[in-house]
DNA sequence: AAGTGGTCTAGACCACCGA
DNA sequence: CGGTGGTCTAGACCACTTA
């Protein structure tokens, strides 16, 4: 009984049967997440295959997010079904800022600041927390503003500045620089804004025009936040294009 | 000279050393963008390793993204180097209305329309292209508007108007059960809006007041828009994140 | 020390594509 | 038809984790 199923009628690679078996008996918890899968010479020999075989089908599994394996250990179920059915990519966090394209940067201002409440909330860190403000404006080759913003960056990496105001390189290229680490991920929240006085006359707008408020956070390993900005933009100014792709279950050679 | 490279003081895996040498020749312009690398045999035989090891190295190029593998045809240089470094995922296209949770939805009208040039450029669609438009409003269980949606399908779906009013069912599912297409692609753009007058007397704003323009685009194979919908949602109600993440080159077992 | 997954060989046959 | 990548076997040794 335990090697009949595989073989009958099958048209499908073997290895891809043995998939969707062992995929169907991780989402019916035969094999619960957190626990292991068989042994790899244990499958060979349950579905008489080779082990080559089998460990293509585990690939498999493993590229559908559903196990990972671990030398020395085994393989271990993550998830019953497989996710993350839909995904979007950048080549560049630069992707974030296409607007910055033929744009230039003003720096309008610098100075140390520690997060009081309210500020702390908009940065999503501890209140009183040190940091270093830079104010800056973007404008296109036009003339008009384009995004006023405010970056955030720990004291000490006040030899940004010059970088930045040279407006050569990508804020966030510093970032990596200056940090020594990699940004291992970046979260955008974009939310509707009345633009506030200040910005307003920054970007020479009407104060509480409508507006868009964007805010991102950088971090590192271990969730390490490296820096936020705040981004408005004036409205009719910029649009924010992201497109999700359906991710195919199988990965084509 | 074709064999010794690989051998000689090596620590890591022939096939890492062999996927490293083949993507570096790649980037240095050996085998050109749209050119075929040389067959699995001969470079089994160039660095003396068996196939298998080939296989492993190419598949490595594949998930990398530099080439592409056509059985009958050859492996396909696609880029020089690796691109996409970051990326961001959904289990559903739901999670885009991640605010939709706890609320529900009222149908407010119905009706045929012939996209006039104003509504083609929201829709990105051709002026005179007949539509199905469906009014509705999204209400918070403290009763709060939180967005002002018109859905717009093809003529003949009409049949979706219960299920979509029952609120039962997402709105893109429905779009799949009756286009009987898989929606591949889902574009969003998010921009500031001034609430136009209707949606502003819908949720309860004031007319012209700042908010957020929501526009999103469902596509099926060959690029086929299969529904749009707009959506306007007043300020403060709602925010959009999105989490980037730095893809780790190697897939770990 | 035992058992896991990771790497690798040397074969084999097949499905698919283009000439 | 010949050549490509796709699948598969039956071995082998290694690196790593756990006990």
């Amino acid at each position: 009984m335990v090697t009949a199923d595989l073989l009958p009628l099958a048209s499908a690679p073997r290895y891809q049967q043995l998939t969707a078996m062992l995929a169907r008996d991780i989402a019916q918890g035969r094999y619960a997440v957190g626990s292991l899968l068989p042994p790899e010479p244990q499958l060979c020999e349950r579905f008489s295959v080779s082990r080559h075989t089998v460990r293509e089908a585990v690939r498999k599994l493993c590229d559908m997010g559903l196990v990972s394996r671990h030398q020395g250990v085994g393989t271990v179920v993550r998830a019953a079904t497989s996710t993350n059915h839909y995904s979007a990519s950048l080549s560049s966090l630069g992707d974030l800022m296409a607007y910055a394209k033929d744009t230039r940067l003003q720096l309008l201002g610098e100075r140390k600041v520690q997060a009081d409440l309210a500020l702390a909330g908009q940065l999503r860190c501890e209140p009183g927390q040190s940091w270093v403000e830079w104010d800056t404006c973007r404008f296109a080759q036009d003339g008009a503003a384009i995004v006023h913003m405010r970056v955030f960056v720990s004291p000490g990496w006040e030899g940004m500045r010059e970088e930045l105001a040279q407006g050569q390189a990508w804020f966030f290229g510093l970032v990596e620089k200056y940090s020594g680490e990699r940004i291992v991920e970046a979260r955008q929240v974009v939310s509707a804004v009345a633009v506030p006085a200040r910005s307003a006359k920054i970007l020479g707008v009407k104060s509480r025009s409508p507006g868009l408020l964007v805010r991102r956070f950088y971090f590192g390993r271990d969730q390490r936040m490296l820096s936020v900005s705040l981004n408005v933009h004036p409205l009719g100014r910029v649009d924010f294009t992201t497109s999700w792709h359906l991710e195919e279950a199988a990965r084509k050679g």
